[in-house]
DNA sequence: TCCGGCACCTGTACGC
DNA sequence: TGCGTACAGGTGCCGG
C-alpha cells in the first residue's frame, strides 16, 4: 500500500525522470483513471499536450506535477510557485504506479494512462491494478492544487506544526488510530505505518484521543517520523510487485516491520504473540502486552 | 461540525 | 480443475 515513504520515493523518481520535459501526447487507456477530472479524458489530454513539466511535488500521499508553458527554455529552474502553472494531480490509491520506462517496454496489463514526451525518450505510465488511484488536472494549481488543499502536512514536512497537531488530536473524540489515519489532521499515515508507530509508542489503537496527554501524542508522532524515515531510507515498504519506485524498483522495508502482518508470531520486544483485530474494515496488528487494551476504548 | 460506516475495485489465497 | 468467497485498504460520500 503506497503510504508517504513510497509516494516520496516515486516523487523523487519523477523529479529525475520527467521534470523539464515537454508532453507530446497523452493516451487515456481507461477512463476510470481520470474519473476525478470531471471534464473528461479529452479535456485531460488537451490541457497537457505541449506543456512542460516544471516540478514534482507531494502533499501527504498526493503527488502533483506542475506544468507550465512549452515556451519556457529548457533547463530553466523548477518554479513550483510560478503563477499560471497547472497541476497534474496523482494519487496511487491501493495499487497505483507511476513508471518512467523506455518506450519499447511492453504495455503493462493494467496500463491506464501513457504520457509520451517530445524528446521521444522514456515514457511516463500510470499503471493501476485496482483503479483506486487516479489522475486529474487542477487549473492554476501549480503551487498547491485546490483539490488537495485540505490535506494536512506530513510529519516529515519541514513546515509540520507539531503543537497544532497535538491540539487537534486532543480535541477529537475518537480512537487514536482512526485519528491518525485522518489525512486532514496529519497526512501520509496509512494502515501499515499507523500500526508500526503505535507499537513503537506502546499505544493501543483504540485509545481515546481525548484521554491522551501531550507527551504521549508527541511520542507517537516521533514514532511515526522514525518509522517513516526508516522506510524512506529503505526505499519504501514492499509486499509484492505492486509497490515500486518510478524506476520499477521494489522497497525492502517489509523485512523490518515489527507488527504489521505478523499475527501469530512473537513480539520482538517482549515475546507475546501478535494479534490481529478487524478494525475499520481492515486489520490492526498489536502486541497484547506492549499495547494493552485501554479501560476506556473507542473502536 | 464531527464521527463512523460503506462503496469503490481486482488479484490472490483458500476451501469445497 | 473450476467455482465461490473472503480479504487486502485509501479516499470520498452520506447519514446520524
Amino acid at each position: 500500500m503506497p503510504e508517504l515513504p513510497e509516494v516520496e520515493v516515486v516523487r523523487r523518481g519523477l523529479e529525475r525522470g520527467v521534470v523539464g520535459r515537454v508532453i507530446a501526447s497523452v493516451e487515456v487507456c481507461h477512463p476510470r483513471a481520470v474519473r476525478r477530472h470531471l471534464a473528461g479524458a479529452a479535456d485531460f489530454r488537451s490541457l497537457l499536450v505541449g506543456r512542460r513539466i516544471t516540478a514534482a511535488n507531494r502533499r501527504g500521499k498526493y503527488l502533483w506535477l506542475a506544468v507550465g508553458a512549452e515556451a519556457e527554455p529548457v533547463g530553466s529552474p523548477a518554479r513550483p510557485d510560478a503563477p499560471g502553472e497547472d497541476a497534474l494531480i496523482a494519487h496511487l490509491g491501493m495499487s497505483g504506479q507511476l513508471l518512467v520506462v523506455p518506450a519499447a517496454t511492453p504495455d503493462q496489463k493494467h496500463l491506464r494512462v501513457r504520457f509520451v514526451f517530445a524528446d521521444r525518450g522514456r515514457e511516463l505510465r500510470f499503471v493501476d491494478q485496482r483503479t483506486f488511484g487516479g489522475l486529474a488536472i487542477a487549473v492554476g494549481g501549480g503551487a498547491l492544487p485546490e483539490p488537495i488543499a485540505h490535506i494536512a502536512r506530513d510529519p516529515l514536512d519541514p513546515a509540520f506544526d507539531e503543537d497544532l497537531v497535538v491540539l487537534r488530536l486532543r480535541r477529537r473524540r475518537t480512537g487514536i488510530k482512526r485519528a491518525l489515519l485522518d489525512q486532514t489532521v496529519v497526512s501520509g499515515v496509512g494502515n501499515i505505518y499507523a500500526d508500526e508507530a503505535l507499537w513503537a509508542a506502546r499505544l493501543h489503537y483504540a485509545r481515546p484521543t481525548e484521554t491522551m496527554t501531550g507527551p504521549e501524542i508527541r511520542r507517537l508522532l516521533s514514532a511515526v517520523r522514525t518509522v517513516m524515515a526508516a522506510a524512506l531510507t529503505a526505499g519504501g515498504t514492499s509486499f509484492d510487485r505492486l509497490y515500486v519506485s518510478a524506476e520499477g524498483v521494489s522497497g525492502m522495508f517489509e523485512r523490518s516491520l515489527e507488527v504489521y502482518g505478523r499475527a501469530g508470531q512473537a513480539c520482538r520486544r517482549c515475546g507475546a504473540i501478535i494479534r490481529r483485530d478487524a478494525f475499520m474494515n481492515r486489520s490492526s496488528f498489536t502486541c497484547p502486552t506492549c499495547q494493552p487494551t485501554p479501560r476506556r476504548a473507542r473502536w
